[in-house]
Parts: C-alpha cells; sequence; structure tokens
RNA sequence: CGCGGGGUGGAGCAGCCCGGUAGCUCGUUGGGCUCAUAACCCAAAGGUCGCUGGUUCAAAUCCAGCCCCCGCAA
C-alpha cells in the first residue's frame, strides 16, 4: 500500500522502519526542526533523521491546521494515513487524505489513556500492564473505532517511561503492520466512551514531588517522568532531581520530607514509607548514585526537602 | 552571538571573592578490633589543582587566551 507516514519522536521510528520493509511510504509528514540542546541548535526530530536516510520525501508543517495541507499531502496519492506519536492535532481536512483514511498507533489499550502520554500516565498510576492500540482516527483526540490491540504488555515495577516506550515502540510497529494486512476484513469496532480515561500531555509540575503523599505513589511519579520531565524536589543544596528510586518500610517513620536513616540507608520519608533514591542529579550536574551525590556532603540527615514552587503551568 | 554550571589524588566535593606548607567524605593498601549492623579503630600510599601565557617575592586562588565536560531551555 501506499503509505503517508506522520510521526515525531523516537518512538515512531520503528512503525516507520517496518512500513519501509512491506509498504511504500509515499512522504513522511513531521514536525519542524526545532531549537535544541546547547547552543540552540536546531535539531532534527527522529523521525525525520531517519526518513531522510531511507531517502523519502520529508515534510514539516508548522501548523496542520493551515488552510492548504490537505491539497499539498494529497499530491502524494497515498492510499493510507499511519499516524505515530505526531504531536499535532490532525483536521478533518487532513484525516480523509487517503480513501482508507488515517489509522493511529496509540500506546496504551484504549479507551484508557487517551492522550499525549498514556505511557508516563499508566506508570504514575501504578498501572501493571499497558498495550498498544491501532484505530481508525476521528476528530477527536483518541475516540475513533478500533482495529485491532496488542495483548497486555506487563509493566514492569522498575520501568521508567521511557523503558516502556522503547519496549512499546516495536510492539506498535508490528500491530501496525498487521492492521495494514487485514485492514479489509476488519471491522472497526467503537470505543465505550463510559470507560475511558485521558492521559495529558506532562508538565514539569507533574513531576513536583509531594512528600505528604505515600512513597509507593511517588516512586511512580519517579518512573513516568523518567526521561521527561523528571521528579524533582528542593533541599538545601537546590533543585534535586530524582530519576530512579525505591520504596522502603511502611508506614510512619519519621516527618515526611526529612531525609532520616532507616535500614542502614538516607531516606526520605513520606506519608507512608520512606524514598530511597537510587540515582539522582543536583542542579547543572550529572546524574549521580545516590551514594555518590551523597559523598559531596551536601545532604544529611535531618535536612528538609520540600514541593518545588508551583511557578509553572 | 539563547541561559547557566564546571574541570583540584581512583569517585563525589570544599578551598578561589579576601593570593602565602592542598582539605573533606568515600574508595584503595597495610594493620588492629571482633560483629559494630549508619558507615568499628589506627596508619599509609596516591595530586603537573584542564592547557598556555601574564601580574606578583609568592598563583588552585588575580588577569588574558585556548581546550574539554555538563545542565536548562522538551
Amino acid at each position: 500500500m501506499k503509505v503517508l507516514f506522520f510521526g515525531t519522536p523516537d518512538f515512531a521510528v520503528p512503525t516507520l522502519e517496518a512500513l519501509l520493509l512491506r509498504h511504500q511510504v509515499v512522504a513522511v509528514v513531521t514536525q519542524p526542526d526545532r531549537p535544541a540542546h546547547r547552543g540552540q541548535r536546531s535539531t532534527p526530530p527522529a523521525v525525520k533523521v531517519r526518513a531522510e536516510a531511507a531517502g523519502l520525501r520529508v515534510v514539516q508543517p508548522a501548523r496542520l491546521r493551515d488552510p492548504g495541507w490537505a491539497e499539498r499531502l494529497a499530491v502524494f496519492a497515498p492510499d493510507v494515513a499511519v499516524v505515530v506519536a505526531f504531536g499535532q492535532i490532525l483536521p478533518r481536512a487532513v484525516l480523509e487524505v487517503a480513501p482508507h483514511g488515517s489509522i493511529n498507533v496509540h500506546a496504551s489499550l484504549l479507551p484508557r489513556y487517551r492522550g499525549a502520554a498514556p505511557i508516563a500516565r499508566a506508570i504514575m498510576r501504578g498501572e501493571a500492564t499497558t498495550g498498544i492500540t491501532t484505530f481508525q482516527m476521528d476528530e477527536g483526540m483518541d475516540t475513533g473505532p478500533i482495529l485491532l490491540q496488542s495483548p497486555p504488555v506487563p509493566i514492569g515495577p522498575e520501568d521508567t517511561a521511557g523503558d516502556l516506550a522503547t519496549r512499546l515502540a516495536p510492539i506498535g510497529a508490528a500491530l501496525l503492520i498487521e492492521t495494514l494486512a487485514r485492514l479489509n476484513t476488519l471491522t472497526p469496532r467503537p470505543q465505550r466512551n463510559e470507560d475511558a480515561t485521558s492521559a495529558p500531555r506532562l508538565k514539569k509540575s507533574d513531576g513536583y514531588l509531594d512528600w505528604d503523599r505515600p512513597a509507593r505513589e511517588l516512586v511512580n511519579v519517579v518512573r513516568g517522568c523518567n526521561p521527561w520531565p523528571g521528579a524533582v524536589t528542593t533541599s538545601r543544596a537546590g533543585r534535586l532531581m530524582i530519576w530512579r528510586a525505591r520504596a522502603v518500610g511502611s508506614g510512619y517513620l519519621s516527618p515526611p520530607g526529612v531525609l532520616a536513616h532507616h535500614e542502614g540507608h538516607l531516606v526520605i520519608p513520606t506519608a507512608d514509607g520512606a524514598l530511597l533514591p537510587l540515582e539522582v542529579q543536583g542542579e547543572n550536574r550529572r546524574p549521580l548514585a545516590w551514594a555518590e551525590f551523597l559523598r559531596g556532603a551536601r545532604l544529611a540527615a535531618g535536612d528538609r526537602l520540600l514541593r518545588p514552587a508551583p511557578a509553572e503551568p
């Protein structure tokens, strides 16, 4: 089939590669290069890099909602459009550019976790499984009728959002290929809206750690916010990013947020149990193991950690 | 010219503003103690303080240039 591919980050790359093997990708639509990294260098999205390596046509609309894009994309005469983590809402005219419409690869078992951050949100809520759904897109946010779903994919207790995304991406690629292969015989199944939950895009403040919550929940926040936006607390030594952590103990140990010793480790007591940081990162520092960080004598028992001030949307 | 932090024994840091014998926590090595369970005690080895030049009686510390590393702005 002639496929028009929409995608942007790493997560979308395996699906693009799978399409390359079995179908004809007539063009790739991705987000514009954005200033990124030190020095404000303009950086192409992962999908663009891969697409150019494959010699594909790449289109980078600033706003797909601007008039004229449907016509410009129609020139490629696709049979179907495939959308994976593209990052922009597709207007109806664009959704309907291809005769078979647009198919989305979404990283959850819909109708659960509709939205931009299904992987991170599932982890943050402590889910034990998730999966991949392919569906026929409509104008709503991940509301279209379902084509195929993967079997439940287990979420390991230590998985980060980054880990899970890496694992889910090839599963999505395989499911999409199967979806296309069976497109003519599949019956789209409407989602049960009453079962839907939403997974809105993460904000930095989603990573703000509140020590008055139970340690188990905070560990989930830490996992879900890795690699972005990072779970943060503030201390005498400035902002502290916690990249990996484990919940230890249970019940009330000592005042939440005040560093204390517990079974041989310096931990952060919470409302229930304590958080044992494993990997941590100080301001303008690289990530360090908790023990190494502590050797710099930046923090000690008795120091109080606080939730960052909500100075951000 | 986006903003910012940093390069000090193997690791993580302090010292630099207010020049004058290089310090802390850990690791390593050698002893000791004998079970401390939060990391016991003693001792030792190990450093061109990123590079080059300048100022000075004297530079890790002040000045200039260069190299490298890192964080944030998704």
